[in-house]
Order: C-alpha cells, then structure tokens, then sequence
DNA sequence: GTCTATATCGCGATAGAC
DNA sequence: GTCTATCGCGATATAGAC
C-alpha cells in the first residue's frame, strides 16, 4: 500500500519521543515529521498546532460532557461532580502517576505550553457548564458547577502528584472535595 | 529629543486601533510598529509577543497580591476574596462596561487570544496562591482561596456584562458569592 | 538594528481506496 | 469515477539570535 498506516500516531510517538530526547521547544516539526516518514504539511493537517500533539485534541471535553449525562438524573450537582471525578481518577489516572508526572512537568517547562494547557481547561469548564444545563441547571449554577468541578480536580491533581506515596487519586479528590462546597441558591432572597 | 516619548502607549493605541479597523489575526507586527513610527524589533522589546498588548503583562497579579497582602490580617480569607474583588471592581471596572465587553468580545473571537487569556488567569491564581501563603495559609488551602477568588471574578464578569443594564460590579459579585462557599478544614479529621 | 529560523497555512497534483 | 489522504512547493509572519 502507498501509505503506512497510523499516520497521527506515528506522528504522536515521534514527537514524544523527540520531545524527552531534546526537550519540546528544541524539537522542530520538520524533526517530528521526518522520524515519522511524512511531510510538514501533514502534521498541520492532523494537529491544529505544534501544542495540540501533547494534549488530547477534545477528548477530555468530550468524556466528561459524557459522564455528566450520564449521571443519574436524580444526583445532586456536586455529587455529579464527585462521581465524575472519580470515575476519571480510576480509569485515566490511578496507576500511571508517573507518567502523568513527567507529562506535567513538560507542560510547565514551557510557556506556550502552559498557555494551551490553561486554554484546554477552560474548554472542559465550557463542555461541563452545557452539560449541567442540559441536565437542568441555569446557566449560571451550571457555569458555578463546572467552574468547581474543574477547581476541585486541578488542585487535587497537583497534591496527587507531589505526594510522596502513590495511593488512588480518588482519595486525593475526596480530600480536596471536604473544603469546597457550593450550594444551590438560585431564586432564594438575596442574603440568605 | 531624539525619541518621541512613550513608546510603549504608542504601540498599545496603534494596536488597538488596528485590531478594531481589520480584526487581531488580520493585523501584523510591523503593520503596528509603521502606524506608531517604531521598527518591528522595538515591538518585542516591550512585549513578550503579539498577544501580550491585549493584556497588561503582570499587572493585575501584581495588583491581587498587593491587595491580599494589604487586608486585614484578621480577616478570613473568604472575607479577603470579599474585600479585594470588591476594589478591583469598583477602581477597575465599574464605568467601563463598554469598553470591558469589546475588549473580551475581541479576546474571544480569538483562538491564540483565549490561550492567553486562560493563562493569565492561571498567573493570576498563582500569585493569589502566594499571597495567601504569605498570610499564614498552608499552601492547600492558599490554592483553593486563590482558585476560588479567580472563579467568583470570572463568573462575576461574565455575569456583569451579560447583564442589560450596567450596575455596579460589586453587586454581582455579591449575588456569586452567595452561592459559592469555602471553608477551612485543615487539621480536621477526614469526613468531619 | 539586522538577519534568519521555524511555525503555519494555501494551493494544486497525485495515488490509492471504495 | 469519486473521495480522501498525502505530497511538494511556496508564501508570510512571528519571534529569537547575533
């Protein structure tokens, strides 16, 4: 056959790896692209930017938008929150810690990528808020909701890295999840 | 003299000028610096790129910091949230409604645009972090007070311009804040 | 200040899949 | 035959090096 196959993750694991050889900023995409036998042009045309090969494109958006609809209806807000994040603490996260580690160290190494990954949590906020209004929030609670179910896992995923011992993330989230609380008050007298 | 002075606003209203007539992506670098009589290179002298002239570099986490570090001591740090949010809206933003909302409605038109924006938000948050720190919070709760200030501003804002008639910033941030509560439970017992 | 590398993207041609 | 992935070439702007 004329192409090999797999062209995007060819792509993905030549970046990787030449990424952890000489670092992100110091690997060209003509680089990427020659390790993985194709064209520049072709690189722009499976990621936006060089940024995006690092992050998951809308896949994490896209999950959690999923999860949230799939919540039970009768949940409140900040247990669909709960179930959500653990759900992804379990299936993502627990058991590649280290990975996830070097992944974020990467990312905060670098400018235009810290940049894109505050960009990429804004993203998952805007997927999680239409969720929550599809389940029937107003906008602004479900804006409130996102923006803390957002809140909640950065920070618990920060203290779950720099811990000493590896242990489930899910104990972590729920940590973190005794300090927050948001109460539904939408229509109640201003000051209650 | 040998420079006409202020350089640096130069650029700033050739800039804005120029994004408003054809659009942020449509205008270049040396389209700006032609407009304020300065060469391209003098452009990345006072700004770190392209984006950095619709944002005031470090200002606003410089201006958090001092604010958080100036707060009574006594105060709680929801009552600091209370306190500093209520400044920066009233010095910051009340009376500029107009010019707040096209500046965001510029931003997100934006792709490049929404990356720095999430970032700055992400600065600011780091700064808040420190600040707090500096007030004698563990370093866990100094995040979600500062994660949590970042939040209510944000939603505030949005809320604030979405509004139909301008009011006070203040008094959105009110009516957020009711809904979002933190509290401090470090040293208790897990699940108390 | 000048020079240049590199990211980024448009366009037309082409090769194989269905 | 049409459709899609890919290629090759080229143009331009940003951004950093010297």
């Amino acid at each position: 056959m004329r192409w090999a196959p797999d062209a995007r993750g060819r792509l993905e694991r030549a970046a990787f790896d030449l990424f952890g050889e000489q670092g992100y900023a110091a690997t060209t995409v003509p680089q990427i692209t020659a390790r993985a036998g194709l064209t520049t042009r072709t690189f722009f045309r499976y990621f936006a930017d060089k940024r995006e090969v690092i992050f998951g494109g809308d896949e994490i958006p896209r999950a959690a938008a999923r999860l949230i609809s799939e919540a039970p209806p009768e949940l409140e807000p900040i247990d669909v929150i709960r179930l959500v994040l653990d759900e992804v603490a379990a299936t993502r996260f627990d058991g590649r810690r280290e990975e996830t580690a070097a992944w974020r160290r990467m990312i905060n190494a670098d400018d235009s990528l810290r940049d894109r990954d505050a960009r990429k949590r804004a993203d998952l906020v805007a997927a999680a808020r239409t969720a929550f209004v599809d389940r029937g929030e107003a906008q602004r609670s479900a804006t409130i909701f996102a923006e803390t179910g957002a809140l909640i896992f950065h920070v618990a995923l920060d203290a779950w890295l720099a811990e000493p011992e590896a242990r489930p993330m899910g104990d972590t989230i729920a940590e973190i999840m005794t300090w927050v609380c948001v109460r539904r008050l939408e229509g109640t007298p201003l000051g209650s």
